[in-house]
DNA sequence: ATCACCCTACCTGTTTCCCGGTATTCGGTT
DNA sequence: AACCGAATACCGGGAAACAGGTAGGGTGAT
């Protein structure tokens, strides 16, 4: 029986120390290669072919598992890809799904669920944990939680004041700095507010800062 | 030579198992319990007083790890108290050793750091890794000297009005869940911009959220 | 008992933010 | 070609926050 070829991204150097260790005790899987970021991922892949599974964390510096599934499969690979990773919320798992991951379990899963995953997936399955599906479905019943993850569903320009937001500009002081109309800017923080399910300044300072946006140490 | 006994609280399962794993292949480390919150970290200490460290995450459902090791440094027990976390701001750090744990590690850190913490903890020492310490030396220099050190500044009923702040009440609301005048509140608000120095609600926020007043969890 | 805070409360403006729309342009995708 | 998201801009009205005061009662410390 052919063993299990694995290549894992994840920022967490002891975590992929540990997740080494862990299945280095199964017999038929094996760890050929690790990065700890998306764009080193994706060249990993491109490394190594032969491999069959790779497990990403969604929430990574450079480039996000998401991100790196997406280059993955544009690159045509047919590599399958495991999201493995914390955030449970419904917004990153179909972010994920979209993007083409073959599974996502939870880093609070046990390791037989794990294990479970990467044969499923081996034998050319999906793989999707019990809490998982139920986070799907309960996005599609009401509010859920959209963010907690590393990377926020917002686009490039949003980010941008959002951080100057964080940063206690106005309105009118962001629209002077990014010679924009205050009206655009005001646009922003509708859109802003409504994209991430909060209800006004203080809950998106309260996101900017909680998913690292903005510095603890800033300018 | 005596072989140090580990106790884990994660609620990452998975992490645990990872790092049981990693242990495993130590010779002088054995762990010899788990927990999956900080609760019931406080009962593990209970049963196993023979234990030499124990490793907690800071962020975890239930009770956090900080509020775990003040639960366990009351209770008068000597164990010691290794931090074991994705978190390396410098308001988690600094709570932290203000809580007393003998050590601090970051997940992103080489599982040969985090044996050499083990080591030089059992031993009585304490170890706090590069990545932290730099993380409060800059924290101290970087700020003024009003919100260094974790605590901030403000009363007791300040505080409480900030917190409620962060989680986005607004002025109204506030009042009315603790039975003031919106008056009242708006001169907290007032004295709290002024007191921690910054502009507006989003800088309150800020401080809030980095100080560790609100938590990342919940809600 | 005076001083320093804290907590409470009030008043008057002004500024900023929040809500609900509408609308055009541009660049990709389908 | 039709569609969608991102980015831009505008409008009106209402809600909330901000600024700069005043002020009395309470508590703990010097």
């Amino acid at each position: 029986m052919k063993s299990i070829n694995i290549l894992i991204a994840d920022d967490h150097q002891m975590f992929v120390d540990g997740l080494t260790a862990l299945l280095s005790d199964a017999e038929d899987v094996n760890v050929i290669g690790t990065a700890a970021n998306g764009a080193d991922a994706v060249a990993l892949v491109q490394l190594h072919p032969e491999a069959d599974i790779l497990i990403v964390d969604i929430s990574m510096p450079v480039m996000d598992g998401i991100s790196a599934t997406r280059a993955i499969r544009k690159d045509g690979s047919g590599m399958k890809i495991l999201a493995l990773t914390q955030n449970a919320d419904s917004g990153s798992i179909t972010r994920a799904v979209k993007a083409g991951v073959d599974g996502y379990v939870i880093k609070t899963s046990k390791k037989e669920d794990f294990l479970e995953a990467i044969r499923r997936i081996a034998a050319g399955e999906q793989y999707f944990s019990e809490h998982v599906k139920n986070a799907l479905i309960s996005s599609l019943g009401g509010r859920d939680e959209k963010i907690l993850g590393g990377e926020l569903p917002i686009s490039p320009r949003e980010k941008e004041i959002l951080a100057m937001i964080a940063q206690e500009f106005t309105t009118n002081e962001i629209a002077e700095r990014l010679f924009l109309s205050p009206y655009t800017v005001e646009t922003h923080r509708k859109n802003l507010i409504h994209k991430l399910g909060v209800r006004n300044t203080a809950g998106l300072v309260r996101i900017a800062v909680q998913t690292g946006l903005v510095d603890s140490r800033d300018e």
